[in-house]
Parts: structure tokens; C-alpha cells; sequence
DNA sequence: AGAAGGGTTGTTACAGTATAACATCTCATC
DNA sequence: GATGAGATGTTATACTGTAACAACCCTTCT
């Protein structure tokens, strides 16, 4: 497998890693990179764990800037459509992405596994396109003990991808 | 693949097998299948669908009970236990289990991949241990297109199995 | 019969997650 | 300096889920 995120590592090094590609990436996409944006993403690589919105708003007040719920999703939207973070559906929370390759490219053209500590709320992200079971299988190699597992494809189905009010672009 | 939930089928027919079988599995395992409890999964057999709590909670209203968010809640959590139903993380919703066996099974040694509509939340329940990019070709080629993928599995990392604290059995 | 106890449901209140709607600001461009 | 697009500020509210305690129903034991 190679899942990227219990192992230890250069911590700091591995949040300016990120904080560069990701500046590379919104510059090469023409995405504006703007302070919140960068503050958000930030407290996501710094945590390296699942934070839930308000955790990060929590932070930014911390920060002495009176933000409200609405700053904080708006943030959160940009980073996921630009690839550089995921929302964690069992978790109601967000994490900053693990594997972005050399351009800063996060929307990697692989599905992403994860793997959720129920105690600690870090994440690790598989890669590699592994069978359900194969997938459990794997954790148990480096040590993640798997209890539940979600797998869950959103898409249309047969009769709505025949409607035209359904054939919208995906948020 | 196999996936349920799409095709056409006798749907009166369906409910009602599911409910013998859902009776079945509860007497077996000397559960209290009681008239709230049957009276969700059946709305949820009925909706065919992905249902969330208050959509649930308002069929019962509907039905003349004043019931309140716990009691669906409650019910929802029994029949998550029995495996008679699922819950949705991508929508916060619940549906119906599209498998049961012959002794009312719904909880599977086997890994639940759902195929969701964004459209209209129908649900099709896949089978099989396919690999993240074979369940949406096998997805595909039942007409199903599939927009986003979640893989998630949740348990402890490394250092939480260390942890007593984190020891305590998953609810 | 009465007491005790486990499990289910009723009820109130509230916590946590997310978004609608509208105002304001900023900055590049014309 | 006017315009317009995108970003952020602000208020209010919707949606999802749970804590805590009371009441009820049954079974079991004495």
C-alpha cells in the first residue's frame, strides 16, 4: 500500500512542502491563493489530523480575527475543488491532503482511501487501487486496526442521467 | 458486480419478504422487533431510498405520532445493530439493506458498497470485493455513472491501540 | 400480590454542522 | 473614476444528532 501518515516525520518541512506546492498550483490554475485561503490551509497541515469546520473557525479566533461559520466553509470549498484538502464523510470534518505530487496536485486522478483513528482523529491516505478487503488487509500491515469501512460511489443513476434537471454539473 | 436497487422488481413483494425476514433475524436473536421499530425499517423499505432521520420522523407525524428526533433515532440505531439497515455518510441518511439472506442477515461478513443518486438518492447496494476503480466500471456498466468516489476506514492507528483509554469496544 | 429491574419510549432542551441571503470590500480593467 | 467579478463580512436560520430525565411495560423473583 503506502499509507502516508502514522509514520513520523519532519513535520515542519512537510507543512512548507505543502504550503509551496500549493501556492504553485493556484498560481499555474490562476486560483486565487488569498490569506484566508492559506490561514485555512494551514491550520489543516498543522493539525495533520481531521478538524471539523469549527475547530478551524476556533483557531482563527484564536488568531484575533472574528470570523463566522460562513468564512471558514467558504475556505474549505476552495480547497477541496482545488484538490488541496478532503472532506472526511465519517467525520463531518476536513484534512489536508497527503499526497500531493511534485505540481502541487492534490485532485489526483486516483480515488483516496482513508484511514480514520476513531480516537485521535488522524488520517492517513492510502494510495494504490486496492479491493475492499485488500485495503483492511494492508492497514493491518502498518498497524491501523480497521473496525468499520465505508465505500460509497455518488453518481446518477440509470433513469436520472436521463432527465435533464438531474444533468447539472456535480458541485 | 450485482448491483440491487435500480432494476425494476415487485416492490410490495420485496417489503414484505424483507419484514418476515426482518422478523425472523430479531426472533432468533431475541431482539424486540416493536411496532416504532418495524414501523421505520418499513418506511424506509417503502421509500426505497435513501431517507435522513426528519424525513423519517415526518412520515411518522404524518401517521398521526407525535414523535420527537430520539425516537427515530433510537429506532435507527437498533436497526444499524441488527444490520437490517445502513446508514448513508455521504448523505446522512439511511436506506434499507438490499441484502438480506434467507435467515434475515443484512449484516454481511462482507463490506457494503452503495451506489448513490445524487439525483434522486436511490440507492443500489453493491457485492463483491472489487477494487475502488472496478466498482465504478462495474457501476457503469449498469448504466449507473459514478461522479465521486469515498473509501474510508475507521479503527485505530498505531499509537491509539496503545492507548486503554482508546481500547473500548467501537458503538 | 408486590417489589425489583431491564429495556423501550416520551419529552424537553440543546449541541454540532452547514447554508441562504444580502452587504461590503478589493482590485484589475476599461 | 466607473464597472464588474470575485472574495469576504454579517445576520439569521436550517439541518443533523444527542444528553438527560421521566414514564411505561414486562418479566422475574419473593
Amino acid at each position: 500500500m503506502s499509507a502516508i501518515g502514522f509514520e513520523r516525520h519532519d513535520h515542519a518541512g512537510c507543512i512548507d512542502d505543502a504550503m509551496r506546492q500549493a501556492e504553485s498550483r493556484c498560481k499555474a490554475d490562476k486560483l486565487q491563493f488569498t490569506p484566508m485561503r492559506r490561514r485555512v490551509f494551514e491550520i489543516l497541515l498543522e493539525a495533520h489530523r481531521a478538524f471539523g469546520a469549527y475547530d478551524i473557525l476556533e483557531v482563527l479566533v484564536q488568531d484575533g480575527h472574528a470570523a463566522q461559520p460562513p468564512t471558514v466553509y467558504r475556505a474549505l470549498d476552495f480547497l477541496l475543488k482545488a484538490g488541496l484538502i478532503h472532506r472526511i464523510e465519517r467525520l463531518n470534518a476536513y484534512a489536508a491532503c497527503a499526497l500531493l505530487d511534485e505540481h502541487g496536485h492534490g485532485a489526483h486522478d486516483h480515488v483516496p482511501a482513508f484511514l480514520i483513528c476513531r480516537h485521535c482523529r488522524s488520517v492517513a491516505e492510502a494510495e494504490g487501487d486496492l479491493t475492499i478487503s485488500g485495503l483492511a488487509e494492508a492497514a493491518a500491515a502498518t498497524g491501523f486496526l480497521v473496525e468499520r469501512q465505508v465505500v460509497e460511489a455518488e453518481g446518477l443513476c440509470p433513469a436520472c442521467r436521463k432527465d435533464p434537471a438531474a444533468a447539472e454539473v456535480a458541485a
